[in-house]
Formats: C-alpha cells, sequence, structure tokens
DNA sequence: CTGAAAGCGCTTACAG
DNA sequence: CTGAAAGCGCTTACAG
C-alpha cells in the first residue's frame, strides 16, 4: 500500500485537499456532513497528517526541547531528574507536542550549541530551561534566537515581564526546615548546599540563615557539589572543626549528599539522630531505604514538570507570559531527626 | 533579521539553491573553493537547514522514537531507565538524530496506538524495543506499520532475519551468580523473578534452574513484580514456607526488590548475609548504599542504550539487519553475600 | 461551503 | 561544475 496523502483522500472522497485539511483541522469552511465523512475515511485508513510537511507549512515543529545538562553520572542516579520527565511528558501529550530531549555534560557552551541548533533547523518550538544559575546567560541566548522558553524555579522577584516561569518558595522551604530542627532542640546546625551558581541555592542559603537567625541559632554553610562524595567530605571537616557549640544537625541540598553524610557519620562513629541529625532537601527512595530513614523535603517533581510544561504550551499557543508558583514543599520527618 | 533561507544563501553568493544544498550536505557537483563559500557564509550567519523542510523533501523524519512503558512509580526510581536513555542519546547524537520520547503507563494499547501514529505521521524513521515480552505483539505491529526497530536484548536464538537486536547471554548471568552462591555454601536458594511475561525472565528462570541443578542445589521461584513490595513480600512468603533444607540465599530480579527483600528480613529478626544472603540482578546506588551493601550483576546500562540505538542507526542508514551480544555482565560481590 | 493555486524550504533528477 | 524546475505533503488566503 502506497503512503496516503491528503490528494488521496480528497480524490477518494471527490472533494479538494482544502477541504479535507479544514475538516482535520477543526476548521471552518466544510460543512459537518462533509467533515465527518473526511474523519471517517482517515479513520478507517489508519491515516495521520505528515508532521514535517504540516511542519513546513505552519512554520511550526510540533515538538519542545529540554537539554539535561549535568554530570552524566548525577543524571543517573538522582530520581529528581526523572520525575521531572514524567510530568514533561504528560502535559506535553496532552497538548500534542513532542518533547525532543538532549542530554549533555556540564558544558555550557554545548547547552548553548544545542540551542542555537534548534532555532536554526526550527527543530523545537520553544525551551524548557530548568537549573537557573546565577548570571544566567541562557535567558539573552533565547531571546536573541527568538525560541520561547520557560524558565523554571525563577526567583520570585521575576515578574512575567519577559517570559515564563514557575516560582518556588525558597523562604517558606528553608523556614520548614529550620523550623522542625528548632523544634527538635537543636541550636547549631551545618547547612550543605548545592554549587552557588544555582539561583535557588542562593535562595536557600539566605532562607536558612535568616531563619535560623531569627531563632537565634548558630548555621554553617558549606558548598557542596550535589555528589556523595561531597556530602561525605563535609560532614568530615564540618564536624572536625571544634565549633561551640558543636553542630548537632545538618541540612543538605539534595538525597545524595545526604547518603553521602550518612556514610561519613557512620566511619566517624557517631550516632545519627543522637549525634548528628540529618534533613535532607530532596525526598526520594534513598531517603526512606537508609538507615536510619533520613527526614527530607518533598517536592513534587511530577507536578513541577508538568506545570514547566503547560506555561510552555501556553505561552505557545497563545503567546501568554505567565508565572505561576509551585505548591509548598512538605516536610517528611523521619528517623534522622528522630521522627 | 528576517530567517535566512537557502535561497537567501544562494542569491548572496550569486550561485543556485542547488548548488548550495550540494555543498551543505557534502554531495559532488560543487566545486572546493564554491563548497568552502556557502560552508562559510552559513557560519557566518549562523544559519542551518530547517529541518521540517529537510524532513519533507528527503521523507526522512531525522529521529529515532522510545516508549518508555512502565509503572510510572518503577521508571522514576530505577536508575535502569535513566542509563539507558543516557546510552541511546549519545549515539543518537553523534549520528545527528533526534530522540523522541514518549512515557506511558502498562497498558500496551496504549503504546501500540503511538507506533501507528508515528508511523503516520513519519514522525519518527525507527523505533527502540525494550523490554521484550513473551508473544510480543509489537515487532509484528512495526513490521506492518512499516517502522524499522531494533530489539534490545532479543533471545539469542534470534537470528538477523527480520530485525536488528542485541543479545544478552543470560545463562551466562545466571551461571555467575548461582556459581558464587555455591561457593559461599548456599545449597538451598530462591530466586524472584520479574514478571514471566518478559523474554528475559524466562531466560534467567531457567538459566538459574540449570546451573542449581547442575551443583544439585535446590532452588524455588517466584514471580515478582519488579516493585519494592514484591521483593518484600516474597521473603516473607518464602521463608515462611518451611523447606528442606531451609532456604540460605535468594536472588532478586532487580534492585527495588532486593531492598525490599532485605527490609523484609530486617523485620523477621533475620541476618544478612549471617541468615539470608541476598543477590540482586541490577546493580544501583541503592545496592551500595544498603546495610548490608548487596552483592549485584552489574550490568552496563549506558552501553547498553549505546548500541541499541547504534544499530538502529546502522538499519536506518544501510538497511543492514545485525544481532550484538552484550558483554558479559560482571557480579560486584559485596556484604550481603559475606563479600 | 468549495476549489484552484501559491507557498512553506528544502532535495534531487535532469539538461546544459 | 552549475542552473532551472519539479516535488515532498501539507496549509491558507483568495475567488467563486
Amino acid at each position: 500500500m502506497a503512503k496516503e496523502t491528503i490528494a488521496g483522500l480528497a480524490k477518494r472522497l471527490g472533494i479538494s485537499k482544502a477541504s479535507v485539511s479544514y475538516a482535520l483541522n477543526g476548521q471552518p469552511g466544510v460543512s459537518e456532513v462533509t467533515r465527518r465523512r473526511v474523519l471517517d475515511l482517515a479513520e478507517e485508513l489508519d491515516w495521520y497528517p505528515s508532521s514535517s510537511a504540516r511542519a513546513l507549512s505552519r512554520s511550526r515543529a510540533g515538538a519542545v526541547g529540554m537539554v539535561l545538562s549535568a554530570d552524566p553520572l548525577l543524571i543517573g542516579t538522582e530520581p529528581y531528574y526523572m520525575g521531572l520527565l514524567a510530568g514533561i511528558e504528560s502535559a506535553l501529550a496532552e497538548g500534542d507536542m513532542a518533547l525532543m530531549l538532549r542530554m549533555v555534560g556540564k558544558d555550557p557552551l554545548q547547552e548553548h550549541a544545542i540551542y542555537e541548533r534548534w532555532s536554526g533547523e526550527r527543530k523545537v518550538d520553544g525551551v524548557l530551561l530548568f537549573d537557573h544559575l546565577h548570571d544566567d546567560p541562557r535567558p539573552a541566548l533565547l531571546e536573541r534566537l527568538g525560541l520561547p522558553f520557560v524558565l523554571h524555579s525563577a526567583p520570585e522577584s521575576a515578574r512575567p515581564t519577559s517570559f515564563s516561569g514557575t516560582t518556588t518558595d525558597h523562604d517558606s522551604d528553608s523556614a520548614r526546615i529550620v523550623d522542625h530542627l528548632h523544634a527538635t532542640g537543636h541550636r547549631s546546625i551545618a547547612h550543605v548546599s548545592g554549587p552557588h551558581s544555582f539561583v535557588h541555592e542562593e535562595e536557600r542559603i539566605r532562607g536558612v540563615r535568616e531563619r535560623a537567625d531569627g531563632y537565634g541559632m548558630t548555621v554553617v554553610q558549606y558548598e557542596g557539589s550535589y555528589a556523595l562524595e561531597a556530602g561525605h567530605d563535609a560532614i568530615a571537616l564540618l564536624l572536625r572543626a571544634a565549633s561551640a557549640p558543636p553542630i548537632s544537625a545538618v541540612v543538605l541540598g539534595n538525597d545524595l549528599m545526604s547518603m553521602g553524610a550518612l556514610l561519613a557519620l557512620r566511619e566517624l562513629g557517631l550516632r545519627c539522630p543522637e549525634d548528628v541529625a540529618i534533613v535532607s532537601w530532596d525526598d526520594s527512595l534513598h531517603c526512606q531505604l537508609a538507615s536510619p530513614s533520613v527526614t527530607a523535603l518533598s517536592r513534587n517533581t511530577v507536578l513541577q514538570g508538568r506545570v514547566a510544561a503547560e506555561l510552555l504550551l501556553l505561552l505557545l499557543d497563545s503567546g501568554t507570559l505567565q508565572t505561576r508558583s509551585m505548591p509548598s514543599s512538605e516536610l517528611v520527618v523521619r528517623a534522622s531527626t528522630g521522627g
């Protein structure tokens, strides 16, 4: 069977290609009777319009792009990204948009090159941006390229002027964690964040410090890499440095570093939570399975992906810039803080 | 700046569109001088040919599709899929092919509908098939649709007659595991597999049984779902059933079930490995972090994805059907078997 | 409501 | 080696 085309359908039905197209796309310009006949025939023949022909004539790719730019090792072990992907995918599928996925290392130039290419080839209609960086060059680049985008976890201050984005209330997340530690008796804590180059880490750091200050708690900050080893090394360093009062709880920026912290405590012969309590800024199966299980901030990553994708669809369909705040996270209290 | 086109470049250079096209695509039909001028101008203008126009005139989408069809919860926690994706992506990027990703639940009809659509819209040039099922309807469907595909982990018996595929030597994997258990003194073991509907599970089951038989070992088989709870429940059930000699080691089909098994042992007050040893058929960070750490078969999932993608590219470029066997896995011995 | 025609931006025989 | 032209399969003003 030769591939059917719109011309073929038109001939079979004795009408013009235009009518078939109108019928297919729900456009006015055909009678209901004709429309039904077209739709029925398409269904009967299992026929779908060619995506590339459509893309060419509509000047719309029908796809959005996402670059996963992180240490491949991290991506593989971080459940965070899979959740994000699942959410994105579900929203895109509903909007009949395809997801174009690329994974590259931490090299920003590679990521930029992909955007240039996508824009030049008109391969995607828009882009999803995650992990907002301090002085992030990507928004300006995408604007120059004319590629619409949604910035996930944009700073609260970013009003929907030049781009769409989701915002996360890091202050509230920070407060949740610090409040819990204060309530369980901790007065001197450490905060092992992810890289300061991420905007969300800056905000978390400020949030934790301000909340702790409010309670008169001491907080030592340490910059980690999100890798398990970073959590391990941070603990070793922080607990070696004699501080008064001694650190009795450590907040770590993700689940991997929290696992590293647990390992380090074990090596040092320290008990958790009796000697040192642990809180993870990301929940995952690792936190649940660890012994002791780890108290963690549960952010709904699937929902986050979904909302970001929805904002992008909205932007592409109607040009509407919008900011949506993510629902606040929940602290799941487990054994690592005596839960 | 209006979008450049091939016609624009041709005009600027005072040559025909055809020449520009030939130059761009490395085709004969242009002098080296002209080719250079074209390439230089394209570079200077940051210009790339429109992917949809290309796709339409070449009748080639420039993308391959992959449907992740599994319990979303499983996908999120299984590092397996991320590794696969990373490998696939790296091979495709080198071949200048895009990856079209869809995630659906376990409903096979949904997956089939996606293939029909992709084929009808000519949205992808080929498809990557994972998790080969017993009586898998997908190969026949894809053949009917005219969509080339690669079957990952096809049975050894499948010669490259009708499709390309990778093969895994499950016998050797099984032997590796059983040998280790036998060497560490176990004579009565249980094997908690994944669903029997997967071809690879059938082969593992046979492999384990045959090898155990060779040693005169007893082996009880149990069908799990790959979910953590399945591993948990299996342990409870298997150890309750009094068998002689009592089961002293359990092999579980993936890392999640192995974690469940560990939890169940703890609940039952049994020590691992002293009372019951554990082996996981998939290695992951979970196996490393668990206490005790879990002996696991380390399959290189990144490589597996890469090879599958390479086979598909080969098939699409040259029509060559080929079978490639995956390198055999390595058993990483850890504390759960007394390592 | 319908049809003939141009256009989307490439590739590719076909003549020169 | 180069150019003019047809074709890929849709969509969309534009006339009727």
